[in-house]
DNA sequence: CCAAAAGTGTTGCTGATACACCCATGA
DNA sequence: TCATGGGTGTATCAGCAACACTTTTGG
């Protein structure tokens, strides 16, 4: 057994045991977790640890960009920090990806456990990776976007104590890591997206008004739409069912309810329907 | 200092250190690496170890699959694998993300050193993250797909003596791991994206005859296409450039030679332009 | 002179755009 | 009765699809 005086002693003793990349990364990143490999485990007197060799690997989170659509603005969930770094700065929710879980997993779980928010669209977006992501240490991080119906889903206070709330997507504040990146990212697939996918009904309660999703699609293209052209299109792809309800409590005529018919989507979708605008 | 009498005894001895994730992953990934911690570096007196506990991490790799177009056909980049898991299987080129370089560098990185090719195409695909997609512990693999002009790029014998081959896309073997599944989200992602993105040009030789581009187009999208109309609305365009030089060494009438006008796309693009078919 | 691919315009049709007024309701 | 948004039809235009023959070249 051999006892050192320093860290810095303990991992120059390490340092001719691994490989380059090991030495590099303690060097880059102090506080960095190593793999801890056999040889190490024999100079120290210990004789079954089965491990080989490994570099050091990256920590991998899950990071989720959850719209929602209220009073005809696009708006985005963001949770308060409490720890750091960047305590204090609002940040998408997520964490880290445990060892026995998918991806999708992981990112239902932080977003259930952050926000309360289940059982919504969720969609892998792309996964950010640049050096210096997190001031702490080498982290990637696979972003989703998610999308609600906001009328279902209250933000209940979280586990973590976290602070959790609505911002309206120009009213972002400056946010923690690279998550003004992600969130623009998701923003730019949103908008390329709702255009040949049926997926802006994501954003609205289960029965709607027609005017409601013009709103919701100016909104995300940020464009105004001819009103009657607009319904035009949308009636003549047969996926709207009109219920015999109509809205309630308005100031003006109300207007009739729609609700989205999913079926008869995914029948003309096999027979190569394609959604447009 | 203690000793143990097997593997299973030594993990006996951590469980009740660690978190449960860790004995669970244990459990499931019985070579898995670990994450060594404080607490079991005092239990073995070390005093110096300054980590603190992590969860088990995956490893994280990546894997690119690589497009050439040739004699009429869509091609695909495969290396065989000397190595177990799945020992003499094709699979796509790929490996270990180092933990000090970017996902995007991981991946030219491993291209250029499995096959030879620099300087292409490269763009990030999705992330697939199964828990089993590799039968030796936990992967995590960023998926990149890219473009190669098939003329101008030889495979050059591999630094780890690999094989590498292109195959025609209608007649991949069976692959290693799950890529079979990337291999098909690349492919869809490709048909896609060259609808609306001029990508298609890095495919083929810095000039090309509008024949070439046709039958590129006509592969990837798996359709015909009317010849007259093609050319009206691919020269409508403006971002070729009739060259002065038409093709060698042809049984029949020689076409004129043309090439991509990147610096007019990128002036289209600010001004909003859309590319389109 | 034959085979093989290059090159070239017109027409009909479909779908996108542009546009203005009356209706129903609650305040 | 007024303010607010709901609901409706037509004319024009642009762009897409369909379509066949002549030209050039090498073998």
């Amino acid at each position: 057994m051999r006892y050192f005086a320093s860290n810095r002693a303990l991992f120059a003793a390490l340092a001719g045991t691994f490989h380059p990349p090991f030495q590099t990364s303690f060097e880059h990143f102090p506080c960095l977790s190593v793999y801890i490999t056999l040889s190490f485990f024999n100079e120290f007197g210990l004789n079954a640890m089965p491990f080989t060799y490994e570099y050091p690997r990256a920590a991998l989170t899950v990071d989720c960009v959850v719209f929602g659509f209220d009073e005809g603005e696009l708006k985005v969930m963001l949770i308060q920090r409490d720890l750091p770094p960047f305590e204090g700065k609002w940040a998408l929710p997520g964490g880290f990806v445990r060892v026995d879980e998918t991806l999708d997993e992981a990112a239902r779980r932080e977003l259930e456990e952050e926000t309360g928010i289940g059982k919504v669209y969720l969609e892998q977006l792309y996964t950010f990776g640049d050096l210096q992501r997190d001031p702490r240490e080498r982290v990637v991080s696979v972003a989703y976007y998610a999308l609600v119906k906001l009328g279902e889903y209250r933000i209940k206070a979280t586990t973590d104590a976290r602070n959790a709330a609505w911002f309206g997507v120009s009213d972002i504040p400056k946010l923690a890591f690279d998550h003004d990146k992600i969130l623009a990212a998701a923003l730019q697939r949103l908008q390329g997206k709702v255009r040949y996918q049926p997926i802006g009904f994501e954003l609205l309660p289960p029965k709607f008004t027609l005017s409601q999703l013009q709103h919701l699609y100016e909104t995300v293209l940020e464009q105004k739409l001819d009103k009657r052209n607009f319904r035009k299109k949308i009636q003549g792809m047969g996926l709207l069912v009109e219920l015999d309800e109509i809205e309630q409590d308005v100031a003006h005529r109300a207007a009739r309810l729609h609700r989205f018919d999913q079926k008869r989507y995914d029948q003309l979708k096999k027979r190569g329907f394609n959604f447009e605008l």
